[in-house]
DNA sequence: CTTCAACCAGCAGAATTTTCATGGGGAAAT
DNA sequence: ATTTCCCCATGAAAATTCTGCTGGTTGAAG
């Protein structure tokens, strides 16, 4: 749960970093507007704290920059200027939260956590990935390096299933079980066959393999040789 | 984008209601906390709006009520109590924003706003829309490429489930749980005729087509085969 | 060094499932 | 009384799933 925190006042910047890292969060803290767009562009961040007023862009310039390539990260502006006015810029500009100085630390605390809250469980919920593989098993969409993959269902959840468990061998058991529920024919090679196809489609194309044979056990999912 | 207010101030009730519609939201209000528990919990909305001080239920009992069974519709808490330790008891409770009585109206619609854009990504209203595919909820009107289509209501609202997850693979069971509501019958196949009506009107008379079929898992909405 | 058995990759076509496209009956709206 | 809409049923077409088989590799025993 990484949080970056732009504020160019040391001593606040101190505090609340404290005061989150006491609470569980991992903070991270840019000193001035372009460090601070510099680090909010090229990592992931849960959430995204920005004062307003900052030496070199502003909170709205970083916040600006953020929203034309990521629309997802919540971001909380946190300012002393508290005009309705202020505040409608802010929002308009795609901030989720605006909390005006002086505040109370517990409640940047509840905000943080607000804004935190949804996207921890629904991240978990759907997106599965490994390496340059991505898996969502809600909208039913496969990528590798960027490239969409075009599976069927019985492909499609094989693949779900050693993605949910990258680095174990699971064995041709265990695999029919999951992914052909209760109709397998123990003498068939139904497993076999299938790893085959996720290969020319999952494999097949790239470099570095991802599907792994075990000769006596069964099939995993991990990076090297 | 249906909002529900639970607030018993007719007076406040009635200006956020017209303000929020103006403002193009859908927005239905219960004036105690018996009635507005029953209206969260038996309908689905974007977003709820909660008075703390109501009659029969207080506002964090309503929370509380509708967090057991729904983690995800945002709420927001709009009352005149406005210490740091309320703040807490209602971010505690689960709810999303926070907002104290008297405000200015304009920075409750960006609050607002700001809550329920992430949901459906439509910021703007009533009107859904992908690629040159538009659909506006609250006129009933669907056109694309600027031709007024004529749909029926089976077909608008399925279309409008799709509008709503773009890049999604719905399956059979979803759009028939939204669509159907609970009439839906397992064994029937009435979702692939419906489809197969929208498509003869949505995609045929065009080149590009929308609506897909992914074997095994449902139908989607995207751009490319 | 040879043989053998176990194990696995890959293919091709058959079997099965899933989806498309229609016709028609009945309900609802006009 | 039409017209429109909703849904079921059916068969054809398309896509997927599965079976059976061939051949290759590995490793251990003879």
């Amino acid at each position: 749960m990484k949080i970056l925190l732009v504020e160019d006042e040391p001593k606040v910047s101190a505090f609340i970093k404290r005061g989150l890292e006491e609470e569980g969060f991992e903070v991270e803290v840019a000193y001035d507007g372009r460090f601070g767009r510099q680090l909010a562009l090229s990592h992931s961040y849960e959430l995204i704290i920005l004062d307003v007023i900052l030496p070199y862009f502003s909170g709205l310039e970083v916040l600006e920059a953020i929203r034309a390539q990521d629309q997802q990260t919540p971001v909380l502006l946190l300012t002393a200027l508290g005009t309705t006015q202020d505040k409608l810029h802010g929002f308009g500009g795609g901030a989720d939260d605006y909390l005006v100085k002086p505040f109370d630390f517990p409640e940047l605390v509840a905000r943080v956590r607000a804004l935190t809250r949804r996207r921890g469980q629904q991240a978990k919920g759907s997106a599965l990935s490994f390496e340059d593989l991505t898996l969502d098993s809600a909208a039913k969409t496969v990528t590798r390096a960027g490239q969409p993959l075009k599976l069927t269902a019985r492909e499609f959840g094989l693949l779900e299933l050693l993605l949910r468990h990258p680095g174990r061998v699971l064995s041709r058991a265990e695999l029919a079980a999951d992914v052909w529920e209760d109709s397998f024919d123990a003498g068939s090679n139904v497993v076999d066959v299938y790893v085959n196809y996720l290969r020319n489609k999952v494999d097949k194309p790239f470099s570095r393999k991802l599907i792994h044979t075990v000769v006596g056990m069964g099939y995993v999912l991990r990076a090297q040789e």
